[in-house]
DNA sequence: CGATTCACTTACCAAGTGGTAAACATTCAC
DNA sequence: GTGAATGTTTACCACTTGGTAAGTGAATCG
């Protein structure tokens, strides 16, 4: 009789609430369209082939979003969401000076490793420009900012070479973004990305950077 | 009487031999393709749209290339040979150690403050992936080679730090292609990409390469 | 139970896509 | 000059695109 007894058997093949089984479905939407645009990209990928990928009609998809545009809006905010949440645990408790940045980029070839749709998707969206940059460059500053302001605090104790922090970190992000997405380039120069290359890979890039950015060469 | 002398007047704006005059016709549109190609994007151009923009139609086009994809291609090989020709100079010309990687790297941002469309260009293609990609990487082999080859030298001399020359390419194409190309994420950080902030960039950057793969501080 | 809201589907559309076929004008070879 | 090759256009086509309108069945609420 009361409402939660309804679960079994109804012909839905998921459980819990009608609000629940929406978010569950937006939830789904989201993920399938991230990946999408991140890897086929946003105007290679049709609303109807992702529909298609997730069993339903797109019209379902412009029910929850009334045109493309918006669901691209949408995937942005989850996307940015997505990275603050696997660089937040780095950004505030890892060390101080060089751990820290090494624990960054620990971090960002974690993410490339286990979801490298997410950092495609950022390079898409920046390439796409207009709204949607704007909108990833919104959601972003307050991680941005953070990171621009540990970079000063490190360098005004001395234990990062002084520079512009923001265009250290503009180094900083498109060498790390790059070697961890850089595939085809990579398989040029003749570096397959497996694994065992990946982690030679980050190995060579930390000692890149911290020969860049370290004042005094560290014990190790 | 004689065949030069029908130029004038013949309906046709432009001079020369019909060989001449095709040929012209073919690298117009193999530079509008790959500028939109380059900056909006090859799924984003239509084969109309670039039409248009010569004022020629569609099929014109697709006289001279069979199909959109053999037009990539075409427009792949000529980028290739811009880039060629932007760097030649720069990797047999310039002196040895540092100096050359300094060369390269103006070059480059050279490049990225004339034809920004052209590392644009290369970017999409590599996201593109398939035989674009291998193509691209196919035709920038020799080139590529002859990168690592230097650098391999270089740290056989002692004046670079060893590392894998492969990956320290990586590195370094990333950060130095990422720094004159990421617009948006410098806006991010608070970096308008005005031709002063980019003077200071390309400082910034050097100072950064240098850092990482030098041996010892020369000296200035 | 009955009415309504909700999530979704089927049907449809106008615009645009890459690509084909054929007609046409110009230029070249003879 | 004549005929063939060449470069280009107009007309057309099958297909895909994002998006609208209307309908449907189940969940929710009174």
């Amino acid at each position: 009789m009361a409402a939660p007894l309804t679960l079994a058997g109804t012909g839905s093949l998921v459980s819990g609430s009608r609000a629940e089984r929406t978010r569950e479905t937006e939830n789904r939407i989201l993920g399938a369209a991230l990946d999408s645009f991140g890897t086929a990209g946003y105007d290679a990928t049709s609303l109807d082939a992702l529909a298609a990928g997730l069993g339903l009609s797109k019209q379902a998809i412009l029910y929850h979003w009334p045109s493309k545009a918006v669901l691209l809006d949408a995937v942005i905010d989850r996307a940015c969401l997505d990275l603050i949440v696997a660089f937040d645990g780095v950004l505030t408790d890892a060390g101080s000076g060089w751990e820290r940045v090494e624990a960054v980029v620990r971090a960002v070839f974690r993410v490339a490793m286990r979801r490298p749709e997410l950092l495609g998707f950022i390079r898409e969206v920046s390439r796409l420009g207009g709204d949607a940059s704007a909108r990833i460059i919104t959601d972003l500053e307050p991680f941005v900012a953070r990171a621009r302001g540990y970079l000063a605090r490190e360098m005004d104790a001395g234990r990062i070479r002084r520079c512009d922090p923001g265009l250290l970190f503009v180094s900083a992000y498109s060498t790390v973004l790059g070697a961890a997405t850089e595939v085809e380039v990579l398989r040029a120069v003749g570096v397959e990305p497996t694994l065992r290359s990946t982690v030679v890979r980050r190995r060579e890039l930390l000692s890149f950077l911290r020969a860049a950015m370290v004042t005094e060469p560290a014990v190790p």
